[in-house]
DNA sequence: TAGTGGTCTAGACCACCAC
DNA sequence: TGGTGGTCTAGACCACTAA
């Protein structure tokens, strides 16, 4: 990374400095490899602390850098490709999903779900957690938003929550014969809950998913599920399990 | 809004006063209404306004707020639906297509379209330049990058560059037949030029969707379109114009 | 306990826009 | 020209991690 030193430019420091950086984990750095800590990276480049952050916080969202407290900043890996939509539709929980069902609970939907779902203010549905971790790293929590009309046999007898429960909800919603489904993707912050899950900060970058499940022309399910934006890159069509680089090819020192 | 103050919590200042303001948002104000000046709020919240400005950012990132300099920062309208994907495979520039094919150079791909590509390192392409303006606002730009192998019978001759070419270049492709597509969607930053056309700022959230076409095969195009993560929700699958509304509604005070 | 990133402050100046 | 948001500084303290 050597001395370099900022030259007086018309753009912003933050954003040269982000340019430099960004040449040199490309050149310098490995996967992995542990940078210098903010206060040296800003003494070295001449600039404010606040600043050098300001770079970090754009490599970071660009899947270039983790950053943890009290350890250091890393040299990111490639963003893991997650497959979300598949030219079938199939139902949340159908066999080979890699999805980990944690819990499951009835409750009062947010208002935007519920206008999604149809369902009337304040009308209490099933909420199934689900997660998903991949190379050891959680990726994504779910909410799956389900009327008790769209499950109207399941049994309230054994198991009113947990594992068990989210479980024996899914398998109801297989009997049912899923017409078509839709998808919107958005940018969102994580809230404090799905901030733990992820293992990020409160308002950390996330990808969200909302997807609509129909059956018989009315919608029988909703998923909202959240995404890491900095880690992860989703995919959809037929290639959903086909590699995509996008970033040249991080070389060592 | 009120003349609140922030109680001690254990949560981060910039968190708490995010979701002060976000609930102030939803009750009392409209859609494009401005808020105070940055300075007037930072006092009346009684924080600095750095910290004011963070909390800002979150929900600029959400969303909810646009902030222009020298203007003011005003109430964001929901964020608009853009199809992306729909069942069908088609072409880029196919009738019904909202793109705006702007112009046509012919250079080397970066390295990671080229690696999509399968073309030699250095090789030249076709890069058509498409731009996509939904309700008034620019909403996303895209590069599409052809393989002159793939438009063989492009004529050189006439319209070497500009809108003309581009026209002739998609016109060239639709002619081929398209075997599958495939996509992925992450965040990234706009870069300068792409800021620059959606009236942006460098280094503002934006979501890039990269699509694959395949003939034969191979792979016959790769597009990279960049949209305004603050103002765009992209949908997919077979209701991509249905509504979603994902936010309680911005009553009136 | 030492070192890291995360938060926060109180200023300053700049670039841009509307009047 | 006055007001806005955008950039930048030089500090301080806190929360967390690992040795």
């Amino acid at each position: 990374m050597g001395t370099t030193q900022l030259e007086s430019v018309p753009e912003p420091k933050y954003w040269h400095l982000r340019t430099v950086l960004s040449e040199a984990l490309d050149s310098e750095f490995t996967v992995g490899e542990i940078l210098p800590n903010e206060r040296d990276l800003a003494a070295r480049f001449g600039v404010a602390r606040a600043t050098l952050r300001q770079a970090l916080e754009q490599l970071e969202l660009e899947g270039r850098l983790q950053r943890r407290r009290g350890v250091g900043t890393t040299v990111a890996p490639p963003r893991v490709g997650v497959a979300v939509g598949t030219e079938q539709h199939v139902w949340p929980g159908a066999p080979g999903d890699a999805w980990h069902a944690a819990d499951c609970t009835t409750a009062a939907p947010p208002a935007s779900v519920a206008g999604l779902l149809e369902t009337a203010d304040g009308e209490s549905v099933h909420i199934v957690r689900r997660s998903l971790v991949t190379h050891g790293q959680p990726a994504a929590a779910e909410l799956l938003y389900i009327p008790a009309a769209s499950v109207p046999d399941l049994s309230a007898i054994d198991a009113p929550s947990g594992a068990a429960r989210a479980r024996a909800v899914l398998r109801e919603l297989q009997r049912l014969e899923l017409e078509g489904q839709d998808r919107a993707v958005e940018l969102g912050s994580a809230r404090a809950d799905d901030a733990k899950e992820l293992d990020r900060l409160p308002g950390a970058p996330v990808l969200v998913v909302t997807t609509r499940f129909f059956t018989e022309g009315r919608t029988t399910a909703v998923s909202v599920a959240t995404y890491r934006a900095d880690t992860c890159r989703l995919t959809f069509g037929d290639s959903g399990g086909v590699e995509i680089h996008h970033d040249p090819e991080r070389r060592a020192s």
